[in-house]
DNA sequence: CCCGGATCTGACAACGTTGTCCAGGCTCTA
DNA sequence: TAGAGCCTGGACAACGTTGTCAGATCCGGG
């Protein structure tokens, strides 16, 4: 139909030329730049017929200037389309009013809020926000918190992949603001805003037990990472707590991806002893274990960790552990501008703590 | 139990001292230097006992370095704990390898797989990403956009909120890469890379309309949006295709906070000519009519643009118009680079085609 | 013994901004 | 009308890096 409009067939993506009015670039941009360079304050000066300082003062709004003075000047400035070079203003002035976040995959969905969380916290303080994502990897995490040191952020706040953050010492004595996020930094003092993982997993588990399950599994990621250690600390203690010896085939650890976890799953519900509740250590396995129970024709019991979207209109709806991602960013991000303020200058660690959610998938009784 | 922990009553936030063997700071970091200063190339050169440009050679990796000399100024480089100051390095080279992100929302979930492409594109070119949300507000989309400007990002992508980008001109001038995405640039030529909101909206209500429907609903956001506006069109062009009228009672526009859009939903069930089907015009729509839906006795068919998490486990599985969030990322960012190669140079608009996954709802016969 | 060339090193300016400081012109008062 | 004081504007250095260029050093060969 679309006669005029090229479609790749393969792809299907479809392009179009969006050149209507391309306006024309001029021959030269301002007087003594070569072409594509911006107009600086020293053009803006000239063609104002003013000095340097003045269009400085003009342009940070400083006062001393007449108002027909400033008129000129901002004129020139519009003309020109002159912007300040921040990157100069930085290197005099030494701060960049920009922080680091350095997390591990923004497209968990675990993170956005936890991201924005922080970028509001920061606009507030008139600071932008520059992000990268470890991917897990600690040497991806290290590269990326000294590549933003590098950039002289004020501060950093960083989700920790790898548990050595000696490499950041020399920037810590520089005075680089730093708030560890989820997960505590390892081996040198910082600030921390951690969830409850400890207490979160054991009341979760705590609740399958209170609604008679006594065969519980877990499956979890690699204990090195704190948050999952603490949370199979935390459901090792409520099987203690309630007296239940833990069988080694209910639990899984450093299992995150769906097949894995679909076998892990499978596993522990048809083994010698199978369970009949399963506590899913994150987000990404609450996921999969979803999906592996709707198929079983027994009821089996669920409770995750963290919230998942929609988890109430399952049915089940799904019985979480849930943290506020949103606050632990805005705990961090506060810490953050705090030190940079002087206000906070011992290393604390704060936990916030986690809410059990009632959906139903928690409360079923045992099914053997 | 826990005597020594402080826990605040109200919020249930913990807090321990971190200090276990805080490093004290030296009385002095390094010569000639006031306290919380970082040492520079001149103070790594006097230490080593070089000249300042063999430390940039060093740290360069430029070759015409004896090994020796090497050796002696990367120990006074660690001895130091000195990073080099990208500040003025941007300063002198002009380029910063780095580009800038403007979206919505990075909490929304559409956002996070778009972000996370954009970075590993840029991540590959050696480019950091900063980031900011526009909170679909357009002066603060330009507040963003320019205040990365000033940073002299070298290229830039923006999901737009306004509708004019003629303050951007300037900097288009001046060489800065720019790409738009999801929604087109507004009164200038640019890049764009968009998904086919058009063409996505008309097959999905042209699936209901297959299955039997032909009073459908139309519940989306303010027509003022571009993706809005193109898939209300589609939602019309499909209609009208089937030759079906459509009432006014149908279409519910500028409608995403969910009380507003359960009202509307609900209205447009019960009113004097009740729908049997809806299309729902993005991902938050889409899960507030599927809480109202569920609550309904009679069954009613749904189609929603933009994929849901979870949407195939929900009873019945959601049948969606799906947008590859990465894919558009990837493809923006990618072009944003070949424009700063100098491969790209006129603009275009590339449409990316979408998906209909058929889950269940968009099958359901009507119902009166 | 000296010279040419290759190799290594360092002095210096420049990037664009801001802080300091001083000059010149104005107003106000005695 | 002269002097004090204020207001405005500009010259200059500095921020930490890199590019340019020239000087220093070392080698072998004539």
């Amino acid at each position: 139909m679309d006669r005029r409009i090229p479609v790749d067939d393969r792809t299907g993506i479809r392009i179009v030329p969006e050149t209507i009015r391309r306006s024309d670039r001029p021959a030269d941009g301002h007087p003594g730049s070569r072409y594509g360079n911006r107009p600086t304050m020293k053009d803006v000066a000239a063609r104002a017929g003013v000095g340097l300082k003045t269009v400085s003062r003009v342009v940070n709004g400083e006062p001393g200037v007449t108002p027909e003075t400033e008129r000129r000047v901002q004129e020139a400035i519009d003309a020109l389309g002159f912007r300040r070079n921040d990157s100069a203003r930085v290197l005099r002035k030494g701060r960049t009013a920009s922080i680091g976040l350095v997390l591990e995959d923004l497209a968990d969905p675990f993170y956005g809020p936890l991201s924005r969380a922080v970028e509001e916290v920061a606009r507030a303080h008139g600071a932008l926000l520059i992000n990268g994502s470890s991917a897990e990897d600690p040497d991806r995490e290290q590269e990326l918190a000294l590549a933003l040191c590098a950039r002289r952020v004020d501060g950093l706040v960083i989700i920790p992949a790898g548990d050595d953050h000696r490499y950041l010492e020399p920037e810590l004595k520089a005075g680089v603001a730093t708030v560890f996020v989820d997960r505590p930094a390892g081996k040198i003092d910082a600030d921390c805003v951690l969830s409850d993982n400890y207490g979160g997993a054991r009341d979760g588990v705590a609740h399958l037990i209170a609604h008679g399950h006594r065969r519980i599994g877990f499956i979890g990621d690699m204990p090195r990472i704190h948050t999952a250690a603490e949370r199979l600390r935390g459901y090792r203690a409520a099987m203690e707590d309630a007296g239940i010896p833990v069988e080694d085939s209910w639990m899984s650890l450093g299992v995150t991806d769906p097949e894995r976890v679909r076998r892990a799953a499978e596993e522990m519900l048809t083994g010698p002893s199978p369970v009949t509740a399963i506590f899913a250590g994150n987000n990404r396995v609450t996921v999969t274990v979803i999906r592996v129970l709707a198929e079983q024709t027994r009821a089996v019991a669920l409770v995750g960790f963290d919230d998942i979207e929609l988890a109430d209109l399952l049915q089940p709806g799904v019985t979480v552990v849930a943290q506020d991602a949103a606050a632990i960013g805005r705990n961090a991000a506060e810490r953050l501008f705090r030190q940079l303020d002087g206000t906070l200058v011992t290393p604390e660690r704060i936990e916030l703590p986690t809410r059990l959610i009632t959906r139903g998938s928690g409360e079923l009784p045992p099914a053997d």
